[in-house]
DNA sequence: TGGAGTACCTACAGCCATGTCAGTAGTCGA
DNA sequence: TCGACTACTGACATGGCTGTAGGTACTCCA
């Protein structure tokens, strides 16, 4: 009845390692860090223990491995999604956010500060350059339209904004959804991320009417003022 | 040499329960999840550990205690916050802030949400509360002007973006640090604080000159505007 | 002042996760 | 096809953490 599963299945190093990884990746997402127990990953890869202490040498072995894949995930997602043919801010937004909160990487980055096993500082500083993507976008729609462009420091407080709230929100959003006193928490965030979307076109002189004011109204349409 | 220490100090449950507690927060802040061990807590309260499992009964229990715990507290803490005599916003961004990462409520919380140990919803919705008080004074402050008061939901959304971004910074703010290119991590928060209360009172047609400026300045006076 | 209640203790039991060891079986090159 | 290499395994050792049992001492009240 049972096809007769191979006993063993050989993979290289790498394959090993990026499986057991990932299985490592989705425990600690959806059961926290106390779920990350190696039997269990074992378990889901499909092989015994000492298989994960041989390509890892020890627990604490594969928990700063899963913190620096987590790292340069995170940074390849963000990336990714800015890099991406001009999308609207709000999808950027929602991009980001369905990065952070479903694959789990929100957890992963706050797991890694909470137990301070951050890497060595030796990644890319994704945000400066993200922030620098950014700012060559607006001074370019800026030049287009005759403005000027906004100031540096500006721009790099406001991506910093927008991560700080897209993680705080990736984390913790059913926490502030109910502290908001509102049921439905994704259809809220999504409105939220659409009106953050508008508060920035706006605080950036881009939004349709280059005011302060851009309320909850559905996505601003700024390719108009190119077409 | 050593002070006749009492070998045994004999306390209410009440109080027992409460050096436990903050015991624990403490460990959980500054060590992670994994470091909430019972004898460890236990050493820190100078009592033996099966002490800890006569007042909750399990680990589990202490954990379900600490969760709610939590909740409260930093639902005080926000109220107490806002409810103080009428700082200026970027003071109160410092002191949440503060409240969030020092006293580790965001870790606890964090880890509130990680584990789904999320107490019932019957806490108060705080952040509608706060939500409320914000409305409030703005309203005031805009009769006083002769300005129109900005819409509820608005105001909701940016509490709850102000909440998610000091959540996320008080967690992750030296990750950020780094991935920002930032060394001085302290100081760029509490820059990156200045900006963000200028570009809300901004916002909310509040700030010194009312318009959508407000860059890097130091904490601007509005109280200027009632003298 | 004696007894009930309970905060607290020492000692111990059991469990479970990590880590070790010695061996097995695929893979690859000579 | 042989030998080296190594991915992989089952069985076991070990340590530490939670939880239990039974006793001790403090407090409060009649």
């Amino acid at each position: 009845m049972k096809a007769p599963v191979p006993v063993r299945r050989r993979r290289t190093a790498e394959e090993a390692r990026h499986e057991i990884l990932a299985a490592a990746q989705r425990r600690l997402a959806d059961g926290g860090p106390e779920a990350v127990r190696l039997q269990d990953i074992a378990r889901d890869c499909g092989i015994a223990h000492p298989t994960i202490l041989h390509h890892f040498h020890s627990r604490e072995g594969l928990l700063v491995a899963l913190a620096r894949s987590a790292a340069t995930a995170l940074n390849d997602d963000i990336l990714r999604a800015v890099t991406a043919p001009q999308p609207g801010t709000a999808a950027v937004l929602d991009r980001i956010f369905e990065t952070l909160g479903e694959s789990g990487h929100a957890r992963l980055l706050a797991w890694t500060a909470m137990t301070a096993r951050a890497p060595r500082g030796d990644e890319p500083a994704s945000l400066r350059l993200l922030a620098d993507a950014v700012q060559r976008r607006l001074a370019a729609d800026a030049a287009a339209a005759g403005r000027a462009a906004p100031a540096r420091e500006r721009i790099g407080f406001a991506v910093r904004l927008v991560a700080a709230a897209m993680l705080g929100d990736a984390l913790m959003g059913d926490v502030l959804n109910r502290l908001s006193g509102h049921a439905d928490g994704a259809a809220h965030q999504r409105r939220f991320r659409r009106w953050l979307a508008g508060e920035l076109e706006a605080m950036f002189g881009h939004g349709p009417e280059a005011g302060p004011r851009a309320g909850a109204r559905p996505a601003p349409r700024r390719r108009a003022r190119k077409g």
